[in-house]
DNA sequence: GTCTATATCCGGATAGAC
DNA sequence: GTCTATCCGGATATAGAC
């Protein structure tokens, strides 16, 4: 899903990759869009778990390095796979009601963490930006998943240089992670 | 196809709001890949003809200013469109080629103008920013293309907020566009 | 150029054997 | 719980009349 789209994956494709059958598929979610509900269900646990193993020590900076480093994850291997809110806030409007409102959660999960942590940071003085932390969130956010999206055009480099841009502008230097240097 | 995506628009959808049969739409575009190569070509030629259009007065800023406003207008009316290449990179992957190289092309000339407008602000004073105008170019397309698939899930009002923190951070001072007041 | 009618394919979904 | 076989709807695409 996170490659092709809600909309562009089929049972087939899992079905092939598993080596069985895609009424198998169907045993255990009747329907295409249980499938897809339960996997933003499993994005946003996922979301919340990491979250919760975040070392107490790590400052704002620290976690929020760590929060880009998951986006350097989606394009390692030959996948280029897009981030879960990035691929189906593209296609919302043809993903199923339930399915609407699994996404809505998620992103209000990430907006909410990054404004949190955004405020923290800039207040302990480890981040500088201006404006709201909650709109500073929205921003980084649609940043990483439009750059995660047109790294499929442009090529990865492009988008380790975005990450180093971003880093550059929250912290005033050159970003400790590096990213350029990322595979 | 700027709202459901290439793969999310059947040719009923249109025969319907023209009023005539899906027949028809193949007699011009004999099949679907010509049609989506058609509108890329047309979105690209479309950018260059509101480039050319620029009047010859405005500083970097105001045109900047002015193409903010262009992604304003994609939420205009009950549509929600997202902008063409936050729509195509989204799906990229079950894009045929020949689409795909029209994808990149367009991506490659909006980079390519931001890129120059942002130098040229600069350079002259107008707009702030640090690192590589290259750099700042693919931040500002990708958090407008994020932005816009995201105020589909949190409201309109907050990609508007969007653009005032974009205006904020390049001018330093509130946006004299006041894009929150935008309808 | 647009129509009606139809061909063709694909993907989601179900029935029932094992 | 997975299989084979099949149904069904939707979407692209074509044939041929007008």
């Amino acid at each position: 899903m996170l490659r092709r789209g809600f909309g562009g994956f089929a049972y087939q494709h899992i079905a092939v990759q598993l080596g069985i059958r895609n009424a198998a598929i169907h045993y255990h979610f009747p329907s295409k869009d249980d499938l897809g509900v339960a996997l933003v269900q499993r994005y946003r646990g996922g979301f919340h778990a990491w979250v919760a193993d975040l070392p107490s020590g790590w400052s704002s900076w620290q976690t929020l390095r760590a929060y880009f480093e998951t986006y350097g994850r989606y394009l390692q291997g030959e996948a280029c796979r897009l981030c879960p809110g990035g691929a189906l806030a593209a296609e919302f409007e043809t993903l199923p009601e339930p399915m609407r409102h699994e996404v809505r959660l998620l992103m209000r999960d990430i907006h909410q963490w990054l404004s949190d942590t955004l405020e923290t940071g800039r207040r302990e003085g480890v981040l500088r930006f201006q404006g709201q932390p909650s709109d500073k969130a929205i921003e980084l956010a649609a940043a990483l998943q439009g750059g995660l999206q047109t790294a499929r055009l442009i090529g990865t480099q492009r988008f380790y240089q975005l990450l180093d841009q971003l880093a550059l502008e929250l912290t005033g230097e050159t970003p400790a992670c590096d990213a350029g240097a990322m595979p």
